[in-house]
DNA sequence: TAAAATTTGTTCGTATGTATA
DNA sequence: GTATACATACGAACAAATTTT
């Protein structure tokens, strides 16, 4: 492992070290380099090998265990307390809650908003309507085991999907709601994936960590006939769940 | 657009506002809304939109300014110089030339080291080898029109594969190394994809901004018959790529 | 049981970076 | 450009809990 003190001081300016720390570390915890209920090394360790001071390290190690990733232990150490990140499938048949079955218990989705808009350019391709067509837009925030797990904003079109939101809603489940209006089978147009800083509203809804990373998936849900039906932007933490293709 | 200064200095505890600043910019340009040539916002509208002070503008768009991504012109504005984000299909058949040819026009790979290695427990499940048994690792950096595009490190039996890192300086490209290596065709098994901050030594060969996220996409390559050939970790820069399944 | 070594926790001081007015 | 307030980072010491010798 390289030094961060020469090293990232410089090349990354304007983030603190403590959080350059404290990102490294939860790395090699979410990405399974270190299992729950093991010991990080000591601070001064610790310090040693990111070459910066222990109270640095201190600082990354404090914000981690208010994260609840560490546990710190006066006297005997600080031990991995969270465990690796779940792995949502991608591929035709996308279903949230069904790709993440078995790796978490209670799944469910619950309706933050839901508001009438005219479709911009961007929108009126994906879901190959024309340009002002009147949409439904929802927000949803998914949670696993009570841990946020997804934020999304769907648009579908007004004309087929009048309260969409109240069943989703109801059902806490996109397929469920789709259900309701008849479709009963749907699979996934495109998906396009990127990632980012989180801005402020994700940051609150997602509970996460200051400054992290989130996964952007930008999809279209089709029907059995290729039409588009949904559109859907989604923020993932990045931290806490990886996408598999 | 929500103010900054109240919410995120401090939501975003460790990263500076300066910087806050520049990511929601380039965001801006990166995503589409802004396209090049177009004129910012003064800095005055800048500074009162993001709720800061205007060094603090002015510094984030210096920092951009030092991209590339935008240019200050003295009593005019500042203006869009770079492009939106590129489009990298990932399928079956996921080729990196061919998958951004059209959007780009030299798209070569350089060789940045090769060695051998052991396969631990990870590796050996993933290329179906015992643990232990001898593999080629692969550093290589992938350039589009002598922009750094990717930085990935592959794997391959050794058995099978020895001077795969030669095939690879010579030729630029996997598909034509394991050409080489008397593999007609291949395709892709597994990808999983998750995203963080670049470390040290990706914020140097990609040519990075600082604090900046990548894509990090782990997957593997198998032949017709579906025994595995090549595993590889790619990281790609998350405001210059984007994925699409 | 007792002393020594480790490890986390706390308190000074000082220098530099960040952000505002 | 200057002045001010606060956050960041380092260094040295000491205290308290725990494990090892």
């Amino acid at each position: 492992m390289t030094k961060l003190s020469a090293d990232l001081a410089a090349a990354a300016g304007g983030v603190a070290l403590w959080r350059q720390v404290a990102d490294a570390i939860r790395l090699d915890i979410v990405g399974g380099k270190l299992s729950p209920g093991d010991r990080l090394a000591g601070e001064l360790p610790l310090a040693e090998r990111f070459g910066v001071n222990r109270h640095t390290v201190r600082r990354a190690l404090s914000v981690l265990a208010e994260e609840g990733v560490v546990r710190a232990e006066h006297g005997r150490g600080t031990f991995v307390s969270a465990a690796r990140r779940l792995s949502y499938p991608i591929g035709r048949r996308t279903r949230f809650s069904e790709g993440l079955a078995g790796q978490a218990r209670a799944i469910r989705g619950q309706l933050l908003s839901e508001r009438l808009e005219r479709a911009g350019a961007g929108l009126a391709r994906a879901l190959a309507v024309r340009p002002g067509t009147r949409l439904v837009r929802i927000e949803t925030l998914s949670l696993a085991d009570g841990r946020p797990l997804a934020r999304a904003t769907g648009w579908l079109e007004e004309a087929r999907f009048r309260g969409f939101g109240d069943a989703y809603a109801e059902t806490g489940s996109v397929t469920q709601a789709l259900h309701r209006f008849g479709i009963d089978d749907y699979s996934r147009g495109s998906t396009r994936i990127s990632a980012r800083h989180a801005d402020v509203e994700e940051s609150r809804s997602l509970a996460l960590a200051p400054g992290a990373v989130v996964l952007v998936s930008d999809a279209v849900d089709i029907d059995t006939a290729g039409r588009p039906l949904h559109a859907m932007l989604t923020r993932f933490p990045a931290d806490r769940l990886e996408l598999v293709v």
